[in-house]
RNA sequence: GGAGAGGUGACCGAGAGGCCGAUGGUGCUCGCCUGCUAAGCGAGUGUAGUGUAACGCUACCGAGGGUUCGAAUCCCUCCCUCUCCGCCA
């Protein structure tokens, strides 16, 4: 959510801003929304005032008869309070819904642009693989092998989902394990395990709602969400509470299964592990100064890249322009990784900062030492990694002329000392 | 699922229609004291909205309604936590 007082002072710049992002982002309501509010907040504020006055008198008058004037005008004061709160609620409420459907101003850094074509290449690293013989996509990789099972995952749950087997099932779990190791102790992130269904609060901290409820599952007799990403419930640890300056930054690492519905995505990555309904993703997040949320972002984007440089696989680091970046971010470097199957370059890993968002959505804020008002945070994210998506361009990499697949050396310990997976 | 207890400020914990934005304690900040540390003494210390030159005013005691001139306090609905019993990973 953008800061209304913002918004109010800087209105045409911020409507500018939010237009780089393309689409439609209609403002128009909210300047006579916000006076109407205004105007209602002072009125019954005045007549409350006075009631409050009344009524203490009324309260100290020891003999009730004397007062029966001023009880019967304090009651119809009471209704007229009553009716404008009535009305003040109804404004309060189409506003507040107005300013919720409002994405991030985008970072004064991002590229302005309409579309992913006008991202913004930053960096790449690594060799793409040398192979004498027709790369297989892993689809074919893993069913050959009989590590993967697509067929069974629709019997199961229907499209957009995947059995694994054997060595598969295990190399997952080992890619976990190997990117929370990495993380929690190279990096310093704390490991957490959080719940994967959330409520509708923990939702609307992070974003996802009220605008984006039709990509997510929804369970139907309580009201929870299956999590689209461990974002929402590792943001909203601290929602609602007022961290300690000394404390920050706040990392956490966060291993979770992912649920997403892929509304609109009909037809799209139809084939393989790209895009599935659940996937298992392990996620950075971070709270901090806002001073420092640039340089956060730099350090997370370099903890992300840092799994794929281990695991030997070769990327691309993209600068997402401003059309390309999500509701709540600000600045989004995506990482890419080359999958030879396909011979393109794929998104594994999404890092963003959200600046005061999501801190001012869901009341996250930090005290400064010895300073009296508390401030909000910035929030940050990014995946490190999408683990079924490291999975396949592993297998697309490190395939064989013979269809088996070799393990990168750093993941041999967590697979039992396999060296290659074969049929 | 059955029975009971409870949700109050950063934290603990009083308050049971007006004197309560809320006693007290812990923590924190500032000052004093003290070879250093610990302890001690004094003062201060919630959040948000809104208008202003200063400062007010308003709201907030889990959430939402209701009763009343007046609600943290009474009534209703919902949510959450804890204890015991039952059931079950």
């Amino acid at each position: 959510m953008l800061d209304i007082k913002y918004l109010r002072e800087n209105f045409a710049a911020v409507e500018k801003s939010l237009a780089t992002r393309g689409g439609t982002i209609d403002l128009s309501g909210f300047t006579t929304l916000d006076q109407q509010r205004r105007e209602l907040l002072s009125k019954g504020e005045v007549l409350k005032a006075e009631k409050n006055k009344v009524s203490a008198m009324i309260g100290q008058t020891k003999n009730k008869s004397l007062v029966q004037a001023e009880i019967s005008s304090m009651k119809e004061v009471s209704a007229q309070i009553k009716d404008l709160d009535d009305q003040l609620r109804e404004v309060e409420e189409q506003l507040n819904q107005l300013l919720m459907g409002v994405p991030n101003i985008p970072h004064e850094k991002s590229p302005i642009g309409l579309s992913e074509d006008d991202n913004v290449e930053v960096s790449s690293w690594g060799e793409k693989p040398n192979l004498d013989f027709p790369p297989k996509a892993h689809w074919d990789i893993g069913e050959d092998l009989g590590i993967l099972d697509f067929e069974r995952g629709s019997k199961l749950s229907g499209a957009r989902f995947c059995v694994y087997f054997g060595a598969g099932a295990r190399l997952e779990r080992a890619l976990i394990n190997f990117m929370l190791d990495l993380h929690t102790q190279e990096h310093n992130y704390k490991e957490t395990l959080p719940p994967f269904l959330v409520n509708r609060a923990s939702m609307t901290g992070t974003g996802q709602l009220p605008k984006f409820e039709n990509d997510l599952f929804h369970t139907e007799d309580v009201d929870l969400f299956l999590i689209p990403t461990a974002e929402v419930p590792v943001t909203n640890l601290h929602r609602d509470e007022i961290l300690n300056e000394k404390d920050l930054p706040l990392c956490y690492t966060a291993y979770t299964p992912c649920f997403r519905k892929e509304a609109g995505s009909h037809g799209k990555d139809t084939r393989g592990l790209i895009r599935q309904h659940q996937f298992n993703k392990v996620e950075l997040v971070k709270f901090v100064r806002p001073e420092d949320s640039d340089a956060e972002l730099d350090a997370l984007l370099k903890n992300a890249e840092k799994v794929l440089q281990l695991l030997g696989l070769p990327y691309r680091v993209v600068d997402l322009c401003t059309g390309d970046i999500g509701f709540s971010a600000a600045r989004t470097f995506d990482i890419e990784v080359w999958l030879p199957g396909q011979q393109c370059y794929r998104e594994i890993s999404s890092c963003s900062t959200f600046r005061d968002f999501q801190a001012r959505r869901a009341s996250i804020r930090f005290r400064r030492e010895g300073a009296k008002k508390p401030e909000l945070v910035h929030t940050l994210n990014g995946s490190g990694l999408a683990v079924g998506r490291t999975l396949l361009a592993i297998l697309e990499n490190y395939q064989q002329k013979d269809g088996s697949v070799v393990i990168p050396e750093v993941l041999k310990p967590y697979m039992g000392g396999l060296e290659k997976i074969e049929k």
